[in-house]
DNA sequence: TTGTCAAGACGATACGTCTCGCTTCAGCGT
DNA sequence: ACGCTGAAGCGAGACGTATCGTCTTGACAA
């Protein structure tokens, strides 16, 4: 037997794809999910917004979710780049960034993508994994940096498990959003700072 | 003209309502869901398995999500009714309803369902109001009230949020059942109430 | 008599596969 | 250098299947 290049029964070709075409499928895509919701997304209408043969969207991609997830998720992001700001001051640096968090998620255009493919992790549990892995987990990772960072200069406590404490920081806000029970606001991001941070105060010796 | 007891143009008489289908449907689509999860639950399946036509099912319910949420919720709770423990040490207290929430998390006959209801508010704003009205905020009124009781036992400060604290203890396990990043475990659910506990104590002064 | 019921026919979509020509490109011989 | 040629992706859309939500029928119960 010979080692054939072809593991897969389906191998296309890369090197000969339309990278016309894929913007268009990408951008219909996102055009569409904004405009009639998750819902109304569908391969054909991508397909034919996009004047593209459906084919060329089942060649590349696995469901409609993965469009939408490339679409949304720009291939060239280094996860080691993402680094939250260090001034020195624990507190305002948080508060800075989960302000921002709370901008995005109150973003009308992110909204409706970003709910789609939370949505779509429930059913389809690859896609979860690709998401936290290209997307949450990096973030996650430069809290934990960042915390690392504080704890080092006394202003966390250094027992505490960081792990944990970034998801008292950014659970609440998923909370919110996910649920709509409340307004997501800046005054509660800086709420949500204050009580987490005291909860991994140095300890009084 | 005059005021006809059916502003909505379908009144379908709920007097004559057939409970024996009304069952037969609720459990047909529990079983289909966690036989072969929320895709492959569909109208006609339900119909089928509960040996119902479509149109008993088109009449009493706006959509297949609205069978489920159903089927998952008993309709005859009494929101006041849910109370959390109260032993008089709040951490005590905290801890053992985190650590039941994390079981109930982790079982396989509610995961399905739970996940599906879950996803489908971001289609449907409508179920998400609901499962928020009838089953969420009363539950995190009990927080609430147990957070309240004890501030006035001064075991947490006064002057702190509840309902945002609250916030604190169940974002971080309902963010880590949501994303699958790591084990919803008892360990983690007192960490989490040891730290947001911390960041609400009473202030030493 | 009236309205729900089980059963299923019906047209409308969307699915995922397949088949058409058309275009592009790499490899090859001349 | 030049052009032939086969392989692969491309747009377009036909095809059969599945599910949708509506509609019709006749049985049955209040």
């Amino acid at each position: 037997m010979t080692d054939v290049p072809t593991p897969t029964p389906k191998a296309p070709d890369a090197s000969r794809r339309s990278e016309r075409s894929r913007r268009a499928i990408l951008d219909a895509a996102l055009e569409l999910v904004g405009e009639s919701g998750f819902a109304k997304l569908t391969i054909e209408a991508i397909a034919a917004r996009a004047g593209v043969g459906k084919q060329t969207i089942y060649r590349w991609w696995p469901s409609k979710a993965a469009v939408l997830f490339e679409a949304c998720v720009p291939e060239g992001i280094d996860p080691a780049s993402i680094e939250l700001p260090d001034t020195g001051d624990i507190a305002a640096d948080l508060k800075t960034v989960l302000r921002a968090t709370v901008d995005d998620l109150n973003d009308a255009r992110l909204d409706a993508p970003t709910r789609a493919l939370t949505a779509e992790t429930a059913n389809d549990p690859e896609l979860g994994r690709a998401l936290t892995e290209k997307v949450l987990e990096p973030q996650l990772q430069a809290y934990v940096r960042r915390l690392r960072a504080a704890q080092e200069a006394g202003q966390v406590d250094p027992d505490t498990d960081v792990r944990i404490a970034l998801e008292l920081l950014v659970g609440p806000l998923f909370h919110r959003w996910q649920t709509r029970t409340l307004p997501l606001t800046h005054a509660y991001a800086d709420t949500v700072v204050d009580l987490a941070l005291r909860g991994m105060a140095p300890r009084l010796p």
